[in-house]
DNA sequence: AGATATCAACGAAAATCTTCGTAGACAATC
DNA sequence: GATTGTCTACGAAGATTTTCGTTGATATCT
């Protein structure tokens, strides 16, 4: 289980507490999620088990009450995730990747230019 | 059914398909998927039935052999597909998302400097 | 015409994902 | 110590996804 599975939607949102909240109970995965939409606390708990079971996260079960880590941090998920859409759907192709991003958000000026910035870093980096 | 929802993996391989080819019978399609993987020729057929129901492509059955199209352009599936993930792991910010992609695979120093070439386009478009 | 091949339709199995109710262990409170 | 509350574990239902075998219709070949 050196690299565990791409997580599915629902277990992305509870990865994005951990990552937000850091290390968390259920019960704190739980408040964060039941406020936004509408689900009970024993379906965070299997959730968590299953992710445990998945290597998707790590559990501290030395307290009564269990807290869970995410396995992997945001940005190589992140990554993965992103490969993953890469390859299925843009042949592999960055630039066709990039191009829809800037067309699915309108992006702020600070932000396009922190972008073409990261880009001549990329450019300029180590040819 | 004014929009379709958004393609799963088996359904993408399928549109990709589509959407090199062109309008396709269940053989071609299946021609094409069987070389990469092992699956069945009623596998393909079943999925483009229920891509029919769904929406996501459309189907001329003047003839005997039917011929599927993809509903929606690759384009316009592309940016359904980033802006997903881009709500469901970048919190909507598109520079996420091109650092992950950029990072996520080696891109050439030609397709960068055309990523550039875009990026300065949508900035000096209209201040 | 009869045998063979190709096709769409259908049902259903297998796999995965998502959800929650119930039960038992343990702690806190009265 | 009995009641009440919180926790994990478990099982299972419901939904969705993915797969394929079987059937019957239609075309093609000999």
């Amino acid at each position: 289980m050196s690299v565990p599975p791409r997580p599915t939607d629902a277990e992305l949102a509870i990865l994005r507490v951990l990552w937000e909240r850091g290390p968390s109970t259920v019960r704190q995965v739980f408040e964060v999620l039941s406020a936004e939409r509408d689900l009970a606390y024993t379906t965070v708990l299997k959730m968590l088990q299953i992710m445990d079971e998945k290597g998707l996260v790590v559990r501290d079960g030395s307290e009564r009450t269990h807290v869970f880590r995410a396995r992997r941090s945001r940005g190589d998920t992140q990554r993965d995730l992103v490969g993953d859409l890469l390859d299925k759907a843009f042949g592999g192709s960055a630039k066709g990747l990039v191009l829809q991003a800037l067309a699915a958000r309108r992006t702020s000026p600070e932000d396009l230019a922190e972008i073409r910035r990261l880009i001549e870093q990329a450019e300029g980096g180590k040819p």
